[in-house]
DNA sequence: GCAAATTCTGTAATGTAATAACATTACAAA
DNA sequence: TTTGTAATGTTATTACATTACAGAATTTGC
C-alpha cells in the first residue's frame, strides 16, 4: 500500500476524539459478537484498536506487518479473518478502489458508506447521504435488482492537499 | 476471476444491439486517439470487440487469455496497456469491487459509471442518475473535496439470479 | 533521406492482495 | 477421557497489477 510517508500519514484529525469512539465500538463489538456467539478473537482487538487510533486506510498487509512489531508474527490472512468479523459488525469498511480498509467513524457505527478518498495524503471523510442512499435504492428497485453491498468511493484531493 | 462457469455466462442481453454499439464505439475511439496523437495500437480493437460484445466483467487475465486463444500469445501487461487507454477515453470502466473491466453502455459513451453488479451471474446494468451525481458533487462541495473520479458500485442479484 | 527522439511492443520478473488447504491448539460439554 | 467445535497458525497457491528493459516501429526535425 506504500508506507513509506512522503507527504502521506494525514486522515489523523487531532480534533476527533479518538478514545471516545474506541470505547464505544469497542464495546459495541464484543456485545455483537456475543449476540452471534462468537468470542473475540486473539487478533481481533489489535486490528480494531489499530484502524480505530488511525482512521485512515490500511491494506491487510499493513495491519500485519505493524501488528507483527508489536509482538507475535501474525499472517495476512489472520489479519483478514478479523477484519471478516470487523466488517460484518459494519466497525470497518473495505476500500475496493484503494484495496484497503478503514474504521468507520461515529462511533463505530457504520453510517452508509460513502466516501470521499484523497489520493494524495489518503485521508477519508465518511459521508452519510440518506438522499444518495435513497436514490440507489430507486435505482435498484426499477430494475428489480436486490442489494447486497454498496461500494461509493469518490477519488479526488481533500482541502488539504489542493493547493499545489 | 473464475472463468470455467457455472451458472455464469450472462450478460448477453439478446436484445441489445451489439453490432451498433460497437461501430459506433470504435469509430469513437479512433477519432479520440487521433485527437491525442495517439495510434491505436495491436490490441486496442480485439480488446474492445472482446469487451462490447459481452457486456460482462472480464479480468485482465481473462482477457489476456481469451485474445491469447485467438492468435498470438498476449500478456496481461499488454492488455492493461489497452484498458488504460480505452478507459481514459471513457469507453471502458474498471469495476474495483471486482478487479475487472466493462465496456461501457450506449454506443460506447460512458454515462456517470453507476453500476449494479449481480454477484450471482457477473451481469452488470450501468445506471445513469443524474440526481446521483449531483448529490455527490454536492456533498463533495461541503467537504471542499475536489473530485477525480468516483466508484459507484452497487452489488446484489440481478432479476434473473433472485429466484433461488 | 537520415538520424534523433518518441512511442509502441514483447518478455520476464517482481510486487501486492487475497484465499485455499491443512495441521494444531484451546476449551467446553458429554 | 473422549469428543466436538471454533479459533489459530503455517505454508502454499491463486489472482491481480506493475516494473524494468530491450527491441521494433513511427514520428519529427534537419
Amino acid at each position: 500500500m506504500n508506507t513509506e510517508g512522503q507527504s502521506k500519514q494525514q486522515g489523523d484529525l487531532s480534533s476527533h476524539r479518538h478514545n471516545h469512539c474506541i470505547s464505544k465500538a469497542k464495546t459495541r463489538f464484543i456485545d455483537q459478537l456475543k449476540k452471534m456467539g462468537k468470542s473475540i478473537g486473539r487478533n481481533d482487538e489489535p486490528v480494531l484498536n489499530l484502524l480505530l487510533s488511525n482512521h485512515r486506510i490500511f491494506s491487510a498487509y499493513d495491519i500485519a506487518e505493524t501488528i507483527s512489531e508489536l509482538g507475535k508474527r501474525v499472517q495476512p490472512i489472520q489479519i483478514y479473518r478479523s477484519l471478516e468479523k470487523l466488517m460484518a459488525l459494519g466497525l470497518v469498511h473495505r476500500l475496493s478502489t484503494k484495496n484497503g480498509f478503514i474504521a468507520c467513524y461515529e462511533d463505530g457505527e457504520c453510517a452508509t458508506g460513502q466516501f470521499l478518498i484523497c489520493t494524495e495524503c489518503e485521508s477519508v471523510k465518511e459521508i452519510d447521504s440518506q438522499l444518495l442512499d435513497n436514490e440507489i435504492q430507486g435505482s435498484a428497485q426499477e430494475n428489480n435488482f436486490s442489494i447486497a453491498s454498496k461500494s461509493i468511493e469518490v477519488l479526488g484531493l481533500c482541502v488539504n492537499c489542493q493547493d499545489t
